[in-house]
DNA sequence: GCATATTTGTCCGTATGTATA
DNA sequence: CTATACATACGGACAAATATG
């Protein structure tokens, strides 16, 4: 059906007694989750239980476990007695994804309850996206454009709406990891995070709001109509 | 320290082949939500493995896979080495659980995506309330509350947000059972709950929205000061 | 403060059922 | 139909931490 994992992990084992007590599923999960979002995982990939069982030393059960976290996650799916692969999102997930982030990062920023560290947060996150824009580095322009998004969902003050849109932005990941040529999607939306961040500094939460919803309009319209199309010529829909 | 769980369990190894494919761990969770949201097992009990192990004939890894999921709801609390317990919320926590409520069911009422089918559920909601508060059966008014809330999120039209309520809600459940006397705290909701639904009937969203924020913000001054004061007594702090 | 008993954390090997090749 | 790989669950082993006297 599609590649199998390839890479070699280094070994988890040895290094478990520095990073303090998590336990080894969720540093399993960890490492898995971090391949997936830069993209050596890509959707559709699937992950066979032995082969990284033995690459990352661990036991079946703890990399089940890890397994179900990230399933949890929505970032893999569970096949009935086939393993567990990279989740594929349908441009269907790619609308309810957007409709999602219209609730929350609109509201949020309607009608902030944490205004000063988010914003600063997001002032940097442009600040990041522009630079790495200049360097041609385009994959972290994608990366600073979601953790700018982040910021805005943060201005809400809870760390249930932050953990919330933490995880529907790593599955928007997906989709980006699906698409070929990252730069023509992340490109136009430089100049509309300026203008968003910067009616926020001027305090017209209004006016934010409604850039950022027309923002959220086209990007949805125009990630979905291709994200169909590249669907489509994989044939994967 | 507190309680420890007392009450005795069916046996769910016998039934498994009746209930179709879930999982043990999930039909033991299951059980354990249950027992959580009805209030046997309240805020502050600790869950020790095999006790309740035996009690449902599980073995350990199952119920540890069990607690991972309810944990993952929220609805216990992890302590290394020391166990799990059925989480108790802060004053704070009750707060944001508002905060969030606010963001959430507002947007959703002003903005739905879907009206029919939520806005049928939550007319029936606001019926059962009705009819159990005439009944004196005070937890099902509360259910029937929370059941309402459920359905105005889901005008949202995303099963991510009715997931994300869905949470919310069961996390608003343990600060109903730290309470006590039910009855003074849902009472004054259920004309609240029918003028909101009422407004949606007529198409109003913006009433309904501006009615609904109000709401939440009463619902929310009354409960955080009580339930603050419940914590004291209970020396919970 | 100390020694002991209990409980949890982690991992393993195995057994049974099931779906796929 | 058989062989293979996986899903699921069990019981046990040992280390580590905590609770108890």
């Amino acid at each position: 059906m599609s590649a199998e994992v390839a890479g070699s992990f280094s070994d988890l084992a040895n290094d478990r007694h520095l990073l303090g007590r998590t336990s080894t599923a969720e540093l399993v999960a960890g490492v898995l989750r971090g391949r997936i979002a830069e993209g050596q995982l890509p959707p559709g990939t699937r992950l066979a239980e032995e082969a990284i069982g033995q690459a990352l030393a661990v036991s079946r059960n703890t990399l089940r476990e890890a397994f179900r976290l990230l399933t949890h996650e929505r970032l893999l799916v569970h096949e009935l007695n086939r393993g567990v692969f990279v989740r594929t999102l349908t441009a269907e997930d790619v609308t309810e994804l957007y409709r999602v982030r219209r609730v929350v990062e609109c509201a949020a920023v309607r009608r902030p309850v944490a205004v000063d560290g988010p914003l600063a947060r997001a002032r940097r996150c442009v600040a990041d996206g522009e630079q790495a824009a200049r360097d041609g580095r385009w994959v972290d322009v994608g990366t600073a454009n979601i953790r700018f998004h982040q910021a805005l969902g943060s201005m809400a003050g809870s760390s249930r709406v932050d953990e919330f849109m933490h995880a529907i932005l790593a599955e928007l990941r997906l989709v980006f990891h699906v698409m070929k040529n990252p730069r023509s999607f992340h490109e136009p939306y430089l100049t509309r995070n300026r203008e968003v961040v910067e009616l926020l500094d001027a305090g017209d939460f209004a006016a934010a709001e409604e850039s950022l919803a027309r923002y959220l309009d086209d990007a949805e319209a125009q990630l979905v109509e291709a994200y169909a199309r590249v669907l489509e010529q994989d044939g994967r829909g």
